[in-house]
Order: C-alpha cells, then sequence, then structure tokens
DNA sequence: ATGTAC
C-alpha cells in the first residue's frame, strides 16, 4: 500500500500497528519510535494504534502516535498524551496584506515579545497573570468559556476552538496544590523548546473557496501561536504517573514500558486523570486564547488593526472521548492532530461544509499547512493528522555535547542561512541551534505524504514573516 | 515539554 507500512501483531501486541509516511520517511523511522507504538499496541482495550509521517521518539508513546481503546475496556495512559497536556496550536486571520506587515515585521515582533512572556519558566506580563486563587479554578474549570467573562475571548473565540475551549470534567481537587502553584504565573506564556508565535504569509491556496472560509487569501496574512499547559500540565503528568504506577499491578495491568504506565478508564485513579488532564488541557486554551489577546492588543496599537480572527485552535496532546460507528473509544493524540471532515457533528456550525482547519506547523523558517481531514481520516487514523514537521535528530545530536568533546549537527551559519529573510527572537536567549529547520524533517514531504493518499487536503500553505522563539 | 534530575 502507498505511503504505509503495516506492523503485523507480535509478541504482546493486540492489534497490529500502521506507519503512514513516503517511503523516504517510513526508512528512517527511528527503531525507539517503533518500539514505543509497539508498546502502545499492547494495553489493554486498545483497538488501534498507527503512527503519523512525523513520528519521533518521545516518553512512552512515540510524537506523532494515535492510539485508540475502547472506552469501556480499555485504559487510559498520560504517557500516551504527552507530558505537555494540551500542547496545541492556534492559526488567527490578520485583516491586511503581506506587504503591509512586511515593512512593520521587526517592530511587531519586539513588541509582542513585550508582552508574551517565552523560555523556561517564563512568568506572565499579561494582567491576567494577577488572577486570584479562585480565579484560577474558575479559568481552569471552565476553560476559555470563564475566561470570557473576564473579557480576554469573544463568543467567536469560543465556537473556533477544540471542545469550545472546555474539556470535562476538570476539577482542581484531582490536581496536586504544586502543579497549581507552578500553573499560577504562566498564563499568557510560550514556554520555550519547538514552541513559538509566527507572523505568515500565504504563500499558497490549493482551495480558494475553503481557504475564503477561513478567512484567507494569497499574500494575505496569518498568525499561529503553539504551546502548551506549561509547568501546570508537566506537573500534573509527572503526579498522574506516579499515582498510577503505584497501583497499576492491582488492576493486573503490566505495560511493556513503565512510561505507559496506565488504569482502567472507569477506575478511580483512571478518572482522576481524565478530570485533572482537563484541568491542564483547560489552562493552555486559556494560555494561547490570552496570547492572542495579547498579540491583539499589540496590532492593534501598532498598525490600527483590531481584528484578528481565530481561524481555530487544535491540540495535539490529549486524550478524548469520541463515537466511530456507534462504538464510544478513547483517543489518545500524541503529538497528532484531530482533523474531522465536513459534516462531523463536533466540527462548528461555521466549519460543517469545509471541514474543520487543521493546523501543521512546520519548523521555524518553513512552511506551516493548514489542511482539512477527510472521511479516509476517519477510516484510517481515527480523524487524526500529524501535527508538525518532526524531529530528525534529537536536541542534543543538533547543539553537540561539548563536554564530551561532540559538536553538533548544526552550525550557526547554516542556521543564519536557513533563516534569511526571516525576523526571528528567542525569548530565552538560546542560539536556537536546536530548532534549526535541519533538525526537522521537510514539511512539505511530511504533509504530502498524507496528502497523496488523501488523508488530508491542503488548503493554505503560508511562510514565516516573523517568528518569536520559545 | 519542563523551576531542562524527585
Amino acid at each position: 500500500m502507498k505511503n504505509r507500512v503495516v506492523i503485523s501483531k507480535q509478541g504482546c501486541m493486540r492489534v497490529d500497528v500502521t506507519i503512514f509516511g513516503s517511503s523516504h520517511i517510513l526508512r528512517n523511522v527511528e527503531e525507539e519510535a517503533l518500539e514505543q507504538l509497539k508498546n502502545g499496541a499492547c494495553l489493554p482495550g486498545v483497538i488501534a494504534c498507527c503512527g503519523l509521517p512525523d513520528i519521533h521518539s518521545g516518553y512512552g508513546l512515540p510524537i506523532g502516535g494515535v492510539m485508540v481503546v475502547d472506552a469501556q475496556t480499555g485504559v487510559v495512559s498520560p504517557g500516551a498524551v504527552g507530558v505537555d497536556i494540551n500542547c496545541g496550536v492556534r492559526a488567527a486571520s490578520v485583516p491586511l496584506r503581506y506587504a503591509e506587515v512586511q515593512p512593520h515585521a521587526e517592530r511587531l515582533l519586539r513588541k509582542i515579545a513585550a508582552v508574551v512572556a517565552t523560555g523556561v519558566g517564563g512568568k506572565t506580563r499579561s494582567e491576567i497573570g494577577k488572577v486570584t486563587n479562585q480565579q484560577f479554578r474558575r479559568l481552569v474549570e471552565g476553560g476559555v468559556p470563564a475566561l470570557m467573562e473576564l473579557g480576554y475571548a469573544t463568543p467567536a473565540d469560543v465556537e473556533c476552538t477544540e471542545e469550545r475551549g472546555h474539556l470535562t470534567p476538570a476539577s482542581l481537587d484531582n490536581v496536586s496544590r504544586r502543579a497549581v502553584e507552578r500553573g499560577e504565573g504562566q498564563i499568557g506564556t510560550l514556554g520555550s523548546g519547538n514552541h513559538f508565535l509566527e507572523i505568515q504569509r500565504v504563500s499558497e491556496v490549493y482551495d480558494a473557496e475553503t481557504a475564503k472560509a477561513f478567512g484567507l487569501e494569497l499574500d494575505g496574512v496569518s498568525l499561529m501561536i503553539h504551546c502548551g499547559s506549561r509547568g501546570f500540565g508537566e506537573q500534573i503528568c509527572r503526579d498522574h504517573i506516579q499515582a498510577m504506577g503505584k497501583t497499576m499491578e492491582r488492576y493486573g495491568i503490566h505495560p511493556p514500558s513503565r512510561n505507559l504506565a496506565s488504569v482502567p478508564i472507569s477506575s478511580p485513579e483512571g478518572r482522576a486523570y481524565l478530570s485533572a488532564m482537563a484541568c491542564a488541557a483547560n489552562f493552555a486554551w486559556v494560555n494561547r486564547q490570552v496570547i492572542l489577546h495579547e498579540v491583539r492588543g499589540v496590532f492593534k496599537r501598532e498598525l490600527g488593526v483590531d481584528k484578528l480572527d481565530l481561524i481555530y485552535d487544535v491540540a495535539h496532546n490529549i486524550a478524548k472521548f469520541e463515537m466511530y460507528d456507534s462504538r464510544k473509544v478513547l483517543v489518545h493524540r500524541k503529538g497528532a492532530t484531530r482533523a474531522f471532515p465536513a459534516g462531523h457533528p463536533d466540527v462548528p456550525e461555521r466549519y460543517r461544509a469545509t471541514g474543520q482547519p487543521a493546523i501543521i506547523p512546520g519548523s521555524m523558517g518553513t512552511a506551516s499547512f493548514i489542511v482539512v481531514g477527510t472521511p479516509a481520516t476517519m477510516k484510517e487514523t481515527w480523524g487524526s493528522v500529524n501535527h508538525g514537521a518532526g524531529r530528525v535528530m534529537s536536541r542534543a545530536a543538533a547543539v553537540g555535547e561539548p563536554r564530551k568533546g561532540r559538536p553538533g549537527l548544526i552550525t550557526e551559519q547554516q542556521f543564519r542561512e536557513s533563516m534569511r529573510g526571516i525576523a526571528y527572537m528567542s525569548g530565552s536567549g538560546e542560539n536556537m541551534l536546536d530548532e534549526a529547520p535541519a533538525a526537522y524533517k521537510n514539511n512539505v514531504e511530511v504533509v504530502d505524504s498524507l496528502a497523496e493518499i488523501g488523508l488530508v487536503k491542503k488548503i493554505v500553505k503560508v511562510l514565516p514573516l516573523a517568528v518569536l522563539k520559545g
């Protein structure tokens, strides 16, 4: 079969595993990522496990992995969601032409960096950072609708966010004090690693009608924000993996890797994780919404533009209950983006005829895509597409390990050349070599490997004008 | 991803 490989059941695997990608991508899949995917196929109640073309090794399940379990008989696994719960991307349209924004790219970038904190441990610069304990609880339990009451979101923002920016049942009672302490000052912060905020030029339109429905046209301008739940989500993930590690044997669950700690979905520990995960998911949606709110302020002050419409906000590290042929399942998406096609009842009204916009960012300096899923996407990948380009080398390999006298594979010069013509800034002051385009796969090849077999329909390609890195 | 090692 074109652009996919099937690994038949073996050992403890309960289902076959499929990995999607061009033959070039498939030839280069890391052994470790493959093992991790096969481990996912061993968990109780699993009914499908697949890898997307951005697959690379992660903690527990690989990044670019989808693990589907039966909602009645299956388990929930924090390692199959990821450390950064509801890491995700939102895209907005800017009502200006590329030529009108380009001369201001540097200045916009500086102004945005002044209001959006970046880097590990970054603390909020938004007024929202001063929320009381009670308001924090309301925000993480209520998500973007609760944030709307504070004036940081519009009804359209709510409508254009996956799950309307509000996952249930979210109770802070299932969240440790430590997680709250870490999260309190981090609403409206970008974080680090591959997180970014980017102003982009629409460089190619594949489907003008759908692009128009998304508020985009050739040589128009878009904005993308990629970040997650910061220390709050990380702490929640760790807390619950630890709790599950102690109790999963009681349920007779012995995952092939401790990093895939899991418990029955309906067990007290499973319900507690899903509730805490919902808090982290809501935190991340609120986080991205606050950042968009702050960026709207910058565009208003600097260019007199006050209408940056949210196109859509997708989660790419999350577990969700969904229906497939009247069967209720829990879909773990780790570095995988939901891409429900036209007609799906969970797609907001305004996108019911086009399909939900799915956002696939590239590495810094390279193309990102907005795509839609198809009926085949529902059947083959459980409504999922890749979440980005995917790494081709570890951060350590890119930067090198001076202590061991090992040089990095990416040079400063190579990095600068790959960023020519793009305004960029690192919030954390790092050299960003580990984020260089050459440390990632070619996003065009990655997306095309799904497009060629009808699992995505490309709508637009965008190129960076200005990038704020975490 | 991450107060970059509980």
